[in-house]
DNA sequence: TTCTATTAACGAACAGCGTTCGTGTCAAGC
DNA sequence: GCTTGACACGAACGCTGTTCGTTAATAGAA
């Protein structure tokens, strides 16, 4: 079966009859799924970050080389898809509740953001992605049901969706890209908060005022708090007035 | 000189007793130059996209072998941030008025979209850039003059640049993505909106059914509509009730 | 003017990348 | 028992970013 029939295959609908996992015997000890392959790539991303997941090192971690993956995926970028979607599987969606429903977005995106998290750099393979898997349409419909539910009209409801992923995909993004390079870069080029803030307000004051003014505020913020801020942003600007 | 001392000395604020670009020939008719560089650059990824520009293609638009990129700049990211800071740097920004900060940062940010928009697929190298550079900086300022002018408390300020600057980027980047796929795709993969709109209509109603309803206002907007829905959004949101 | 130290430019190479081709090897169907 | 088809895989191709060692040309000193 060529492996873009495969990829067709895999974006119909579920299909009930379909013959379950068949586990004949191969040369190997144990025939190499599609299962397998994305499990062992979501290692490789949660261990070494998603820059280290090339087509040789995920081959490697199979016992194999790299030819034998392009029997189970037709692309880098259809495995990207791939795991976009079982993490997206992986997330369980809230009832729409119509008195709640500010809390369940924020609830929602926290969720994606930390399954985004837990697999470094995969954010960018999120961004990339077609919209036509079906793991991703389920999670658009949950956002989409939270935001009906709470009586925003249904455009405004269908562009706010969009805008929520994209930002939490671009957050951990840009995230994954600052813990990385803090992690494995040997000199400068990071730079931790205080150093940050120490270059702020050592700018020159007359050209940048308010930089050097409010240093502590562009430099504030523990944790996930430009998170939850921007999230409350787009929520109060959504929300009647 | 060590091109990683060319790039802390670029750091530095711009000292006006530096001797202004010297025009010693060397063998080659003109000498290679930062500025050079980076127009050659830019002038690749205008026509050919960011993924297209490799330091062997800039190269050989420069008449040269890749190693001779390395006597400028220190790395490939080194070249990414240059870039960004050219872009920045022909950005103009207002001179904050109190009374219309809202359409300013509408202005801002829409002339920075279409900065980026004009190289597609910089946006990514937007994403990863330290915030150390002077041009990164200057928008920064600008933007946040422009927020403490219209009576934003300064975290919220600080916060909401960062927010909308990392909004800007990703869209950006996720435009420029679906556009080089819609440009070299061969086959399918790439989907036009009407195409879109059927497979939502089409998802079983059952399992999907916001997605199915409202498949219109899910694939709808012409131009940058969810851009500046988006950017209504954080400006709403951030504006005092 | 002559000599030397510095510096840019460059050819060649390295390790690694995604991907493809041809071949080998196994299990199932007639 | 033989054919068929799917899967695994070694080897290779054309890329990538980057480094090394060398050459050529200039700037400043003598």
């Amino acid at each position: 079966m060529n492996p873009r029939e495969r990829r067709a295959a895999r974006q119909q609908p579920p299909n009930p009859e379909a013959e379950p996992a068949d586990t004949r015997r191969r040369r190997r000890t144990a025939p190499i799924t599609v299962e397998q392959v994305i499990d062992t790539a979501l290692g490789v991303i949660a261990t070494e970050g998603y820059e280290a997941l090339t087509m040789r090192r995920l081959a490697g971690a199979l016992d194999t080389g790299p030819a034998s993956l392009y029997a189970h995926v037709v692309n880098k970028a259809d495995l990207d898809d791939l795991l976009i979607g079982r993490l997206c599987a992986e997330l369980d969606l809230p009832r729409p509740d119509p008195a709640a429903w500010q809390e369940q977005i924020r609830d929602v995106c926290t969720r994606i953001r930390d399954q985004y998290l837990k697999y470094p750099g995969i954010s960018r393979a999120a961004l990339a992605m077609a919209p036509t898997d079906l793991e991703t349409i389920r999670v658009n419909e949950g956002l989409l049901g939270i935001l009906l539910a709470g009586g925003i009209a249904p455009q405004a409801a269908a562009w706010a969706v969009d805008a929520l992923l994209l930002y939490v995909a671009a957050y951990c993004l840009e995230l994954s890209i600052v813990r990385e390079r803090s992690a494995h870069e040997d000199d400068a080029w990071v730079l931790d908060r205080d150093e940050l803030l120490r270059r702020f307000a050592a700018l020159p004051a007359a050209t940048f005022p308010h930089t050097t003014r409010h240093a502590a505020e562009l430099t504030a913020g523990e944790g996930h708090d430009r998170f939850d801020f921007t999230l409350t942003l787009m929520i109060n600007g959504l929300a009647p007035r």
